[in-house]
DNA sequence: TCTGGGGTCCTAGGACCC
DNA sequence: TCTGGGGTCCTAGGACCC
């Protein structure tokens, strides 16, 4: 340990320096920002909380809303028991108005706008950028700041380098972030999660086994309730046990999971930061009120998810190669079906067609859940690997590289001829409707 | 925990090909 | 109808994450 005490000096390292920057409850805060009188006060945002609706669940609760055992994922009903409504609160004498919160329905474009606002500064201030989702990123900021200590003994220059992203996300957005530094992504992920919200953990490389030594596993990103479960079972409570365990009873036991969660547990990951990829797939799905039995509201639904997928897909000048759905049954059993495409195709109808006819299998079953994917997406400005001899311009595709907003303008009426200009369908979807 | 919505990655078995 | 191996693609399901 006894490297760089000189004043401002270097104990020169190849490591790299990773932020992880993970937004303090998103959505909460984004409603603070637009409603400042909410501040300091238990906010819960969710999909259900519009007036006359009563099933749905939290997306997120600040922090003061956490205290009353709010949690995210937890189904309205339970949410509303720990924590009344004020506006109900207001009404009923019975209630407490000191013991009530404010709820609010999800305002996704507000808070992607507000996300676009961090996004600017993240990308100004590191070379690499990877959006995990709307609140959370990670940064590559090794050729920007350094793990030298400075002068007063333990910080570092990268410790200095994570307040001042987070400052500048909290002055020129008004919304808080933690932050976690450290040489790799895995060690970045849990210490942003160490000290929130409004956290800031730098972990050195010299010290990346110490710190996560003591961390029970299921904090380890990857593992959830069933390995937890399962390495708890094997005497594996902590990282440090999973770091001395035998990686080869691991590898056997979770395949190559094991091996992984392993290597984190030791603190070795060289992924590198990898700047933010094209979707893989795009769904929509929704649940009903209760499980429903009714041929033709399944259809209804999975028609309306259909078109609205393709929608998106279309939306965001992506092909898609293949079409499936969800269906959950009572309890909760999931079932997905899909079929593949010979070639990327963005037709609506197409989506809807394939969609009813996977649903038909399902026709009798009570249904609790149904969902709408497309998947194995390619996008208009990608190399198009040209579909049996179609060549989507052969020769010269380097032209049409700027039409990648409209990536397929043939295919224009929905319904009536199909497959015009892309690749011949076949008969898709007779497997099992015969002929 | 009686369970919302949108994603990612991995695995395993089968079909099919050489 | 005993039988080799290698590779790829597809589908379904599972675990996990936010």
């Amino acid at each position: 340990m006894g490297d760089g005490t000189l004043p401002g000096v270097q104990s020169r390292s190849e490591a790299r320096i990773v932020l992880h920057v993970d937004m303090d409850c998103f959505y909460a805060s984004c409603e603070r920002l637009r409603d400042p009188s909410l501040a300091g006060e238990p906010v819960v945002v969710g999909m259900g909380f519009e007036p006359g609706e009563s099933h749905g669940a939290v997306a997120t609760a600040s922090y003061e809303a956490r205290k009353y055992g709010v949690e995210s994922a937890q189904p309205i009903s339970q949410a509303l028991d720990a924590l009344p409504r004020m506006a109900d609160a207001r009404d009923d004498p019975d209630l407490d108005v000191g013991d009530a919160g404010y709820y609010r329905p999800v305002d996704m474009s507000f808070y992607k706008s507000v996300a676009g606002e961090v996004k600017a500064i993240l990308h100004d201030v590191a070379d690499t950028v990877r959006e995990v989702s709307v609140d959370e990123a990670y940064l590559d900021v090794t050729d920007r700041t350094g793990w030298e200590t400075v002068a007063d003994g333990d910080r570092t220059l990268a410790e200095g380098y994570g307040r001042y992203v987070k400052q500048r996300i909290a002055r020129e957005v008004g919304v808080p972030a933690s932050v976690g530094v450290a040489p790799n992504m895995s060690t970045a992920k849990i210490a942003s999660d160490y000290d929130k919200p409004d956290g800031l953990v730098v972990v050195r490389p010299d010290r990346v086994r110490q710190f996560l030594e003591p961390l029970p596993v299921d904090e380890l990103h990857g593992v959830g309730p069933v390995t937890a479960s399962e390495l708890r079972s094997m005497g594996i409570e902590t990282a440090g046990d999973l770091a001395r365990a035998d990686p080869a009873v691991l590898g056997d036991r979770f395949g190559e999971r094991g091996r992984e969660l392993y290597a984190r547990a030791r603190g070795d990951d060289d992924r590198p930061v990898t700047p933010t990829g094209r979707p893989k797939s795009l769904s929509r799905e929704s649940a009903f009120t209760e499980p429903t039995t009714e041929p033709s509201r399944k259809r209804e639904t999975v028609l309306a998810l259909a078109a609205d997928v393709a929608d998106r897909a279309t939306q965001r000048g992506a092909l898609y190669r293949t079409i499936g759905i969800k269906v959950v049954t009572p309890p909760y059993d999931v079932h997905t079906r899909a079929n593949s495409l010979p070639g990327p195709v963005d037709d609506p109808a197409l989506v809807e067609e394939v969609a009813l006819s996977l649903l038909e299998e399902f026709e009798a079953d009570p249904v609790r859940k149904l969902g709408v994917r497309v998947s194995k997406l390619s996008f208009g400005d990608e190399e198009q690997t040209s579909l049996d001899g179609f060549a989507a311009g052969s020769g010269d595709d380097e032209a049409d590289a700027s039409t990648d907003a409209e990536p397929r303008p043939d295919r224009s009426t929905p319904g009536e001829e199909r497959s015009s200009g892309q690749v011949s369908l076949g008969d898709f979807g007779s497997r099992d409707a015969g002929s």
